[in-house]
DNA sequence: CTGAAAGCGCTTACAG
DNA sequence: CTGAAAGCGCTTACAG
């Protein structure tokens, strides 16, 4: 593979010409400029982005850790990261968490040796007090940090969110007006930062209205089966509710799954809302009222942090997402 | 941040000695050792993974170019992908390709750049001849190259694929043998390599059936709302058919949402088979019956591929994965 | 405006 | 078994 030299050679001038034209710095005489042109073409040349790291002490990329990319909110994030990034002609390095914290432990141990020009943090997951000292190390040795959906501000990390706790207790209000009063939270899931946001939302609203309960409150994890197996189990145990507040789009399919298997109509008999405005959710049967999100803006509020120059000093701020009530036939 | 330099002072050692510890090339005296791991320990020395792969002339890198992250296969094998590189020490580089060409195009021009230890090609979508000769191009520029759900074993390019065109012509004889005679193929989709070979089994059956019919082949994209207004269009049309074989899971659930909107019921008015078995087709009501997938296998596949040394040659065969029917109460 | 030289941080022949 | 030296392919002060 060709190198600097090479098309240097072949255009009959140094590597620093070579290189300034390429990179469009210094200023360099319009005929030498159309030599290294034409090199670079003939040799195909391409700059060795190693090379290139080495030397400006940086890569290139940026790594973005993500909770679980099966779920599809991360999976809608994860594209429009990418796309963004891409934009700006950085790489996305991608790790699946798995929603497992020593993952995440392993990966900022190991991330000084990638030189990254930042690390995106898109987990739901609460995080240990071990890797909150682990970003507070990475942040001074110069790493640049964000987070996406869950506030970590208070680290010094740049944040992205949305509103969960106002959404979900407007989404529970919006149940309570329609004169239900043994309203089910299904998804609470322990160790979910945002989960729990979207449960105190929930609290905050049944409490108001003086109708929380605790038989009402359904721990379980964040996928489909986890909210199929909380209604037969709540249905079993002869507990009486009118709807279900989800934690998650997912956890409401699994839901209506099990209402539909003990012949409870929805909304008739149980009026169900899910949490994220998964696509699937307009196409279901009945079509899944939810509640917003928006991968979209949350990528773009991220972008102008990696795309600005080494060394650029930011204050971490967090960026708050509105989410709204997206009314379908489920409640 | 450290340098090997720095920890071979501190150690007291030559920078090759540092290097040959830690990578456990050539023999060193257990007792330099001991200094080395000391020093690397107490100046929490990170090895340069961009000087690494500069002097080795590769990086510990594979980019996944995916067809599209939104769609539930293609994340679920980036996630085994990533797992997989990931216990053999390489990192993952994605790019969605949006199931735009022309991103895969500008892909393969850059990837020269970034010395990949490989690229993993995850596309449905058929190539056109101009990224045919860039593949043939960087397979000649020693890139290894694999290609996952489609077959480029005649490009050279060593290829994981599951049976299609058998296993759609299963799943139409069961329709058949149930006794349908009309059964509709919603999402062949026009320049899709994979789409197109399940339509292949689909046609084969009902050829051999002597139940052929143009007016029950509704060409698609891949979405939900495709498989939806399909269906919608169809009944429309007044055509009539009591099954249909969609071309993927999110076209099957679109197209129950448009049977039940205009009040047929599956499986008892029209039958519905998926393709793919996506997690959520187990949880809507009719469970929905599909054609499994082994996204996991698949990335297993794939692993000794880019986990062996530089320059070993390969044949480019096409490993096949099987697929089967699941039963579920949508057919 | 341009080139020669240094140096980014590694690893690996090459000597000893 | 170990070290001094070369070199991977760039870019950027430094001279001129």
């Amino acid at each position: 593979m060709a190198t600097v030299v090479d098309v240097a050679r072949r255009a009959g001038v140094s590597s620093a010409t070579v290189s300034r034209v390429l990179n469009g710095n210094g200023t360099v005489q319009e005929e030498m400029r159309l030599r290294v042109h034409s090199a670079v073409r003939a040799l195909e040349y391409r700059p060795n982005a190693m090379a290139q790291g080495l030397r400006k002490g940086q890569a290139n990329t940026v790594a973005l850790l993500v909770g679980d990319i099966a779920q599809r909110h991360f999976a809608e994030l994860t594209l429009h990261i990418q796309t963004t990034l891409e934009a700006d002609g950085l790489d996305l390095l991608l790790i699946n968490l798995g929603h497992r914290q020593e993952r995440l432990t392993q990966f900022l141990a190991r991330a000084p040796s990638l030189r990254l020009r930042g690390i995106v943090l898109a987990l739901s997951d609460r995080i240990s007090k071990a890797t909150e000292r682990q970003i507070l190390a990475a942040r001074k040795d110069g790493l640049r940090l964000a987070s996406v959906g869950q506030d970590l501000s208070a680290l010094g990390v740049a944040s992205v969110v949305h509103e969960e706790r106002a959404a979900a207790q407007r989404s529970v209000a919006y149940l309570l007006d329609k004169g239900h009063t043994r309203i089910a939270y299904v998804g609470r899931i322990v160790g979910s930062a945002i989960g729990t946001e979207r449960f105190r939302g929930y609290r905050a609203a049944m409490t108001a209205a003086g109708l929380a309960a605790k038989d009402l409150v359904w721990d379980m994890s964040y996928r489909y089966a986890a909210g199929r197996d909380a209604v037969y189990r709540a249905l079993d145990a002869g507990i009486a509710f009118t709807a279900i507040q989800a934690g998650s789009d997912e956890i409401a399919v699994g839901a209506m799954a099990a209402l539909h298997d003990r012949a409870l109509r929805v909304p008739d008999d149980v009026a169900v809302i899910g949490f994220g405005d998964v696509e699937m959710g307009a196409y279901l049967r009945p079509a899944l009222t939810t509640i917003s999100t928006h991968a979209d803006r949350a990528a773009h509020c991220l972008r102008e942090l990696f795309a600005a120059p080494l060394g650029t000093a930011r204050t971490a701020t967090a960026a708050l997402l509105q989410r709204s009530l997206v009314l379908r036939d489920s409640a």
